[in-house]
DNA sequence: CGATAGACTGCAATCGATTGCAAAACGCTA
DNA sequence: TAGCGTTTTGCAATCGATTGCAGTCTATCG
């Protein structure tokens, strides 16, 4: 079918060995048969079988790329720079889609380590620590986004508490003293530490946390809405909300909407992570970026590293933080300092007399 | 490193040939060895290894998908059922972004091929159609949402002609007769069909066609924008503009934001292909919908059908169509009879914003 | 009881590359 | 020209499976 090494041999009269040495440039051959070969290998049209080279390398040149889904704008993002960053180097990239399920991320990674993949770039359930670090010990893996605590494996992550803290910052110094926050399960790294940015914030301008501000839930639209209910509903709703989980954002904006509440007129809205539509969205939806750009580069380059290394790139350092940083658009507006949402015209007032503190 | 057959073998005390053919169950092999080299392969946790197997027997249990890029949601959407119907029969998905770019394609093609995947599903850019044809007589190969003109290859299509004329009969219902079209380019199948749907629907209702009203464009937000504005600053313009081109819709939605423009009071919005926050957009927007799960789900069908063909799967249906169906929402509004439009050049309106009231 | 078909099993080749080892070719010097 | 050290090259094994062919074993039948 398609032209073998055996041919390429044949034709310049060669054996297979000494070719297999040219082309694959071993420097074990006079430079003359080289070019020599690396001509009669182009004009052949000789493409290395990655299979049978695999076969006895142990390599496959396919480095994987496993995401929850791809409704996330960020795993879009990060697929991207990924591909392209894999594909200069001639490795190929596998997009695999897990659900944020700890039996499909374990049944995959399975199948990826069967194929031999070369490296791993993965975000983490967390479910499957024992496995992932079984499989570390084969295959260079990188952990993105979420750290699985039961391993100590190398890890990017965004600074989430930093973005959560920007963010919240930024509603304060706008005025807002009530802020709702809707955020991730506290069973995942960002989850706990967006939640800690924001308390930090609230701490540092003296605004007391209140817990019915605070709501933490599964990475779906509808939790987004129902956590959004629940802020609306409150006797004293938040001037501002900050939805700091992403998948949470449409349900808010349909809450919203359904309510027929004008952002950032009656509410202000800042949302972790961005998607392409927020900026056509009106308002414009001001969020903290999360860098998705620089999270996957960085992840590639950590990969990259850990390819070469082979085994021994054990260089103490296992986690990267990369910057958030504060997009300002159209959704967050300053209010007067009474920290009064505008939300129900009835009464509400200032001062911080909210219910008590809270822990975390 | 891992549990050969070799070792499954010297444990069962049989050859390697032998505890082949048992574990792959050729009914060569007695029922006892069989279950008793089936039972000590799951003991030695043996898992084939695929890159072998694969020199072999050339196969590789990989089937690539290919297509433009991930923000696009009808590709997200394929891409999921793609992959959960692959892993269903224990074959990898290679997700593969080509770009939409000719050369990329080009390359991707050659990388995958080079991997001996199994089969392959493309949208293909329709520049590349020598390749591919090319490429077909060694790996089934299935086009997706767009025909390469130069090839024959079978081919899973969106009736678009169909959508196209659903949309627009659905504006012309409403009593709109200045419809504004944004629409692919020309040279690709969707373009053409869709721009065709419009022309019969128009046609139907022996509405001329106002050649001004029609825009077609690369598949980018800008497009939309540019166009939009065109159809926006004719002396008479349209009171309705369906959007039948995908990537095109941010750059309608900002082109209204800037100009105030209400929908759809001022004008009505339909688009082609839906996206996850269309309907959690206020107003929620109408669409036609193509139908990507379906679509999906048949290119596979048809895939696995001429994996399993081997070559001879020739049975003369080289093209099939995926109905579309309209999804009424809130961004098209009926219009009185005059079909005027009530955009005027000059007037922009203030406070417009919170007007709408919202159904459902 | 021996012959023979039929069911199992094992040997060895094969897929297409890479690579250790040894032989061959080459270049230099004496 | 012989001697010796380097390059270059080829042979053959190897990676982990599959598979054609031939040999072994069992069972059946005359």
């Amino acid at each position: 079918m398609s032209v073998t090494l055996k041919d390429v041999a044949q034709v310049a009269r060669v054996s297979v060995s000494t070719a297999s040495r040219a082309l694959t440039g071993t420097g074990l051959t006079s430079e003359r048969t080289q070019q020599r070969l690396t001509r009669i290998a182009r004009e052949l049209g000789y493409r290395p079988n990655p299979i049978a080279r695999g076969l006895k390398t142990g390599q496959s040149r396919l480095v994987a790329l496993l995401v929850h889904n791809l409704t996330n704008a960020s795993f879009q993002v990060m697929a991207e720079v990924v591909q392209a960053r894999l594909k200069a180097l001639s490795y190929q990239m596998l997009l695999c889609i897990g659900g944020d399920d700890p039996q499909q991320e374990s049944d995959t990674l399975t199948t990826l380590v069967d194929h031999r993949i070369d490296g791993l770039i993965v975000v983490p359930t967390g479910k499957n620590g024992p496995q992932l670090k079984a499989l570390a010990k084969d295959v260079p893996i990188v952990c993105l986004v979420r750290r699985d605590d039961a391993t100590d494996l190398e890890t990017v992550l965004a600074d989430d508490p930093q973005g959560a803290y920007l963010g919240t910052r930024h509603l304060i110094e706008l005025g807002h003293k009530r802020i709702g926050l809707i955020v991730g399960r506290q069973d995942t790294t960002s989850g706990r530490e967006r939640l800690s940015g924001y308390i930090r914030a609230l701490g540092e301008a003296g605004i007391p946390i209140d817990d019915t501000l605070v709501h933490a839930g599964h990475f779906e639209p509808e939790t987004g809405a129902t956590c959004c209910r629940k802020l609306l509903d409150l006797s004293r709703p938040p001037s501002a909300i900050f939805v700091a989980n992403h998948e949470a954002t449409l349900g808010v904006l349909r809450v919203t909407a359904e309510r027929n509440i004008a952002i950032p007129d009656d509410l202000s809205l800042l949302c972790y992570e961005d998607m392409p539509w927020f900026e056509w969205h009106r308002p414009a939806i001001s969020i903290v970026d999360n860098g998705a750009r620089d999270l996957a580069n960085l992840a590639v380059d950590r990969l990259l590293q850990r390819m070469e290394a082979k085994g021994n790139g054990n260089d103490g350092v296992r986690e990267y933080r990369v910057g958030a940083r504060l997009v300002q658009r159209d959704s967050c507006r300053r209010i007067e300092s009474t920290g009064s949402a505008k939300i129900k015209p009835s009464a509400s007032k200032s001062k911080s007399s909210a219910a008590k503190s809270a822990k975390v």
